[in-house]
DNA sequence: GCTTTATTGTTGACAAGGAAACAATAGAAG
DNA sequence: CTTCTATTGTTTCCTTGTCAACAATAAAGC
């Protein structure tokens, strides 16, 4: 196997093992919310003015997925929608005190995942740290370059 | 943000990338096949003895989406299915000679996918690739003994 | 041996997401 | 300003995968 494969074989192997936990613990701490529902409500808590298309772009989801997890968000009452006075196109999302109350108990149970995962983070030093980052962010600039190469988009 | 934020956040968006990009590739040259179909065509050409449970479980997929995909090849006739005497109750696959024709172009198509990550795979140093792969590792099996611990199943 | 429990693979109902078509609006080009 | 193109969000149809129940068989307990 080469290192090529042996990374990417590792991430892999690491992101399936990571969705799995942590989606059967959030199922299991918000019984009534799918994972997607979470995820989604995480992003437009963490930046302001999402919308349909930037949430889009950040899970490489489509945009009618997208639409669908925010309509039932929004029927759920934990975001709202807003528009811009000069745009009648572009639709933002905020949440409402409901899904920041959601949106809290979410960043405890992260924070659970952190000291979860506490002892492994400190097995390795700063420098190592750093080179995986360096790595990991020189790689998903020549995937996008590459993704803009063979003209992809998600929907096409 | 934390290290670990940065190092998972890294590992999602990095892992969203390929599989997006790569899927595509698949598409493109394999018409008339799913890339599920195909990524378990590869597992099964390349390990011995591949079963419903164990595909299932090296994808982190259910049996039932296992057994329907296995379905399928063979409807195609890529992959035949074969029995042990003694067990009347497994069901091993094997590709058959048109699924390794598949499997044959698959791995050069990974050939390619090799050459065109290789710029940034010689940014870096052996001891680098070694460390990086430890810390995989070492996350890999905390995950492991973490989803062992709370008794997880693909199936529950 | 017999009985109980676990494992394996399959199925049908359901839910989630993708693909494509669409209307509404914004932006660019002239 | 007007026209043409691009972007945004939504909806419908379809595919894929999960979930839960199931039958068949194997393994364990006695």
């Amino acid at each position: 196997m080469t290192k090529e494969e042996q990374i990417i074989l590792g991430v892999r192997e690491l992101y399936s093992k990571m969705v799995f936990l942590n989606n059967a613990k959030m199922k299991d701490r918000f019984e009534g919310y799918q994972s997607s529902e979470i995820h989604c409500l995480e992003a437009i808590g963490g930046s302001a003015d999402s919308n349909v298309t930037k949430l889009a772009e950040s899970f490489y989801m489509t945009r009618g997925a997208i639409s669908k997890i925010t309509k039932k968000l929004l029927q759920k009452g934990l975001i709202e929608s807003y528009q811009r006075p000069d745009n009648k196109k572009e639709i933002y999302f905020r949440l409402t005190a409901q899904g920041k109350a959601i949106y809290n108990v979410h960043e405890e149970l992260h924070k659970g995942f952190q000291e979860r995962d506490q002892a492994v983070f400190e097995q390795i030093t700063g420098e190592e740290f750093d080179s995986m980052l360096r790595f990991m962010e020189t790689y998903s600039k020549h995937l996008d370059a590459e993704i803009k190469k063979q003209g992809l988009d998600l929907n096409n």
